[in-house]
RNA sequence: UGGGGAGUCGUUCAGCGGCAGGACAGCAGACUCUGGAUCUGCUUACAGGGGUUCGAAUCCUCUCUCCCCAGCCA
């Protein structure tokens, strides 16, 4: 991982760990694990935290695992433990051969339960949800003991048995901590540690009808790894005492928790549950949807490994709750595009331009760059002719105050080619729409520089109509019109903040010919306007373009400031 | 109202007893064959009150505000 333009800051899990490193604690070992549960797709959340526990582990010259955290079969499927794999080597992280799951250690941790019931700390309990509920107290009134509390170790084992064995019903009993029900910490009113599933796992089949609870299977799992930082988000906190208590009573190796805040990013959702409900209420197209802040939605959208790590790490990490700016993010885009894409010219919204003074049937092969930022990117050829397309945002018939571009009379640059000049303005007789543009050009400045060395205000982008290749480009924008959509008014769903304008197809688009058979998934950047991916919905016949992001629009800018 | 956390520029992260700093955003300017990029400059913050100290964002104390917890989810 070379993130090396961009400076370590500090924050308190890094101060930790190189405290832990100088005391000598875990004998100067880092081991850390990203511990995903497969029942939904990554988003750039988990990115933060997967850049955490992989990236202090390289830092510190130790190791992290990637460990799925399956102990809930109703939930679970191959195809996200699939694509959340794809997602962790995408971003660029290798767990080489330490790939786990808390499912492998399903006989271990029943040995361990059965360790608990020995030892007076575990037992198996007949109340039902409801009933446990009624038990448990309230956040200012203590819980009371189970009636089961006080079984005999034989009978809880007896039980503990026949539960494995499929005797009992579905929420009928379960295996529960001897705790304290008085505590404050809910957390620690005699857990649940095992409950009857009759469900097929993902990975055990039906080997088991017994399942055990996150808060058990975490500990356990990263005591067995030898993990020594568990690193976790803020709601796990309260937790804490109990992941130490497991293992204190287990008296097994014991890794510290650390908890940071998670990550929450302006006009967009970052809670799984939210995310599915985008997914199945047919909000979205699916995951992949460019507009989810999904891993493969952003990969798709056009992000880079490199931008979002960097993004991670500039983000920082912290135990206060915070809302990251979006626009942070597509900072880090810009700033690893820029260095890193193509740059090619692309009208999105047509205008055809006939340069009356160039020759009928002539084409020339001017000479482009394809990344003014790196040189050694090279060049490429772009066929002029003699009708053209540009934008139809460069031009105005009657121009606003700082409007640099093309307007009747005016002279502009079309980058690489000629300055060109407008006489004269064809629009349609109905509509006043202007549907075409006569032009004159100067031969002297082909190429763009003009030998007497007048100037022109602007330089537009633009392709040759015979020689463009048809494109659609897809444009997004903030998938919600609220930078909070969690925050809402009065009974309002985050779906009711939803960007009716979060996409934007456009269909007859013209690309420049390099760009034929362009792959799926390479970044352009089109001149003047953004950067761009190409989509997997893309054929040799179609060419299909995602906006990635805009680049900084000054005029836009400008523009928007003389409306109000 | 039980337990656990958190309050530093608009946003975010540093600073851990000695001049409050970076990034993003914003504003202004320079430069430019991308109104891009780059460069320069600027604005703005220690939740509040007491205390300790030569000196407090930092230590103590009280208050206020916000977040999390009552799944047989993770």
């Amino acid at each position: 991982m070379s993130d090396s333009t961009l400076p370590l800051s500090s924050n308190f899990i890094r101060n930790i760990i190189a405290e832990d490193i100088q005391a000598n604690k875990y004998n100067k070992r880092v081991h850390t694990r990203f511990p995903p549960e497969p029942n939904g797709y990554l988003h750039i959340g988990h990115a933060k935290s997967i850049c955490l526990n992989f990236g202090l582990a390289a830092e510190f010259g130790g190791l992290c695992n990637l460990r799925f955290d399956d102990t809930n079969p109703t939930k679970e499927e191959v195809e996200y433990v699939e694509s959340i794999k794809e997602d962790v080597r995408w971003l660029g992280f290798d767990w080489d051969d330490r790939l786990y799951y808390a499912s492998d250690y399903f006989e271990q941790l029943y040995r361990y339960a059965i360790q608990l019931i020995k030892t007076g700390n575990a037992y198996v309990c007949d109340l039902s949800p409801d009933e446990m509920r009624g038990y448990r107290g309230t956040l200012t009134k203590p819980g009371e003991n189970s009636p089961y509390r006080n079984r005999s170790v034989e009978e809880n084992l007896d039980l503990f048995e026949r539960m494995r064995a499929g005797e009992f019903e579905e929420g009928s009993r379960t295996l529960r901590a001897k705790i304290d029900m008085a505590s404050g910490n809910l957390n620690m009113r005699d857990p649940v540690i095992y409950r009857i599933l009759k469900a097929t796992h993902h990975r055990t089949g039906d080997k088991w009808c017994i399942y055990p609870m996150y808060d058990f299977a975490h500990c356990i799992s990263d005591s067995i790894e030898g993990i020594t930082h568990s690193i976790c988000t803020l709601e796990f906190e309260d937790h804490r005492p109990l992941y130490d208590w497991f293992l204190d009573e287990l008296n097994v190796y014991h890794p510290q928790q650390i908890e940071f805040t998670r990550l929450n990013l302006s006009y967009t959702v970052l809670s799984k549950r939210k995310l599915i409900e985008l997914v199945a209420g047919g909000y979205v197209t699916g995951w992949d949807d460019p507009r989810m802040p999904t891993i493969s939605g952003l990969r798709r959208r056009g992000f880079t490994p490199e931008s979002i790590r960097n993004f991670c790490e500039r983000i920082g990490v912290a135990r206060r709750e915070s809302m990251v700016d979006m626009a942070l993010l597509e900072h880090c885009l810009r700033e690893d595009l820029n260095k890193h894409a193509l740059r090619v010219m692309a009208v999105l919204r047509p205008l055809m331009v006939v340069i009356d003074n160039y020759p009928e049937d002539q084409v020339e092969e001017l000479c482009a760059i394809n990344n003014p930022e790196d040189l050694e990117m090279g060049t490429r050829k772009v066929p002029f002719s003699r009708i053209l397309y540009i934008e139809q945002d460069d031009f105005r018939e009657d121009p606003p105050k700082q409007f640099f571009r093309l307007a009747p009379g005016r002279e502009v640059r079309l980058r690489y080619a000629y300055f060109i000049k407008c006489i004269r303005v064809v629009k349609d007789d109905r509509t006043g729409e202007v549907i075409e543009l006569h032009c004159t050009y100067d031969p002297k400045t082909r190429g763009g520089d003009a030998p007497d060395r007048r100037k022109v205000k602007a330089t537009l982008h633009w392709v040759s109509a015979a020689h463009a290749l048809e494109a659609e480009v897809r444009l997004y924008d903030n998938l919600f019109i609220k930078a909070d959509p969690n925050e809402g008014e009065e009974g309002q769903d985050f779906k009711s903040y939803l960007n009716p304008n979060s996409l934007g197809i456009l269909k007859s688009c013209r690309v420049e010919p390099s760009l034929a058979g362009a792959l799926p998934g390479s970044n352009y950047q089109f001149e003047r306007q953004g950067y761009f991916c190409v989509d997997p919905d893309s054929t040799s016949h179609k060419l299909v373009f995602n906006r990635a992001v805009s680049l900084r629009d000054t005029w836009a800018k400008i523009e928007k400031k003389q409306i109000q």
